[in-house]
DNA sequence: GTCTATAAGATGATAGAC
DNA sequence: GTCTATCATCTTATAGAC
């Protein structure tokens, strides 16, 4: 790939890391990258796609760099660790930060949407494959769809940190809280035969419900 | 109030919401409203004051609308069914939609912080009132800090709401999960004596690694 | 592929008429 | 309070020299 096509790629996410969606131009990023600003139209023909095309890449470069640490997990409160660790790292290096403002600029960009979409999938289909392993051999793997809530958490994690942004100590305990509810997960982990059936229960009458609901 | 500045407060929400942090000017707005631009450095000084001002009335405005519903929740999974329509209602009038941008914005512009901060601690404090409430009687009000998960959830919905402006069907398995998960609370609030003395074990052994780890 | 130059328009903000 | 007119500056995007 030639020289200035990846500068202006890393120039521009980190133009919307640092300056957001709101103060993205060819010319800030073709100031960053020490190229001239005709050169994003000829490369990547807008502004958007540039954009576009740079999260891509930065979402698989991160991924690929902790899919280590995802294989690694064996359990629920290993996994909550290390979503506490990765909150930690990325608010340094900013690659979630970079995702809000793609989500934030995708609500009303075409392309950034299409950019927006794929970088969920990516995250949320990494963390499902952990999820699925993880509550294979717990109860709650009856309850809980890895799938649904491996797009929870992802989502949370932008919410979370955009709320870091304006109040560092308001996300902090609101992190501090889920890391506490995680103890729950444990203990219904280690429940006994009888609980167990009430769950199961509790379950089966909480899906009726929601059916009736929707058929409504 | 005058008319003029009321035109422009709600203009300007409504250009947040519907053309997002990236594409809001004092000339989108003031055609929205119908009056001229140089009303709104006239009446607010700058466009980001506009914005900081008009979201502040909005999240009043909203607050105040769904008081009463927040008032006659009384368990959680009656909380969980009014997060569910809260979403849906939202999604229609586009409150989230509107603070998801601010917050975008509140990353790069003081004003905008003050405000996004603002509308976080109303929604997280109506929101901590009802957990408080709500989780009381239950024996998870050992290690569920209402204020924490307040914020969380507060977070959460905003990060949903931008995942949901891309793919709408992620962020809905996305909040089915969460809903599914409401069950697992509810097991343990009818838990015996003896598994809620392992519960309250097991938090006390977190609590000691979680200090140990900080003081590392 | 990279540059300069430039078009055509949008932006925040102000001065001054009414 | 509201308007017109205007400023300097910014924007995307293209044409054409090198």
């Amino acid at each position: 790939m030639s020289d200035t096509r990846s500068r202006l790629l890393t120039a521009a996410a980190d133009a919307l890391r640092d300056d957001g969606v709101a103060g993205i131009s060819a010319r800030v990023i073709a100031a960053r990258a020490g190229v001239n600003q005709a050169l994003v139209f000829y490369h990547f023909g807008t502004v958007s796609e540039l954009v576009a095309a740079a999260t891509r890449d930065a979402v698989d470069a991160r991924l690929e760099l902790y899919r280590n640490d995802f294989a690694q997990v064996e359990s629920l409160p290993e996994l909550l660790h290390l979503g506490r660790a990765l909150h930690e790292r990325e608010r340094e290096v900013g690659n979630v930060r970079m995702m809000a403002q793609l989500m934030a600029g995708a609500q009303q960009d075409a392309a950034l949407a299409t950019a927006g979409r794929y970088a969920m999938q990516a995250w949320s289909d990494e963390v499902e494959a952990v999820l699925r392993r993880v509550l294979a051999p717990s109860p709650i793997a009856v309850i809980a769809d890895p799938a649904g809530l491996a797009r929870a958490v992802s989502a949370s994690f932008i919410g979370i940190q955009l709320y870091d942004g304006v109040d560092a100590a308001g996300a902090g305990a609101g992190l501090d809280a889920l890391e506490q509810l995680g103890v729950l997960v444990e203990v219904v982990d280690e429940l006994g035969p009888i609980a167990r059936r009430a769950l199961l229960a509790k379950v089966r009458k909480q899906r009726r419900r929601a059916k009736s609901d929707s058929a409504v």
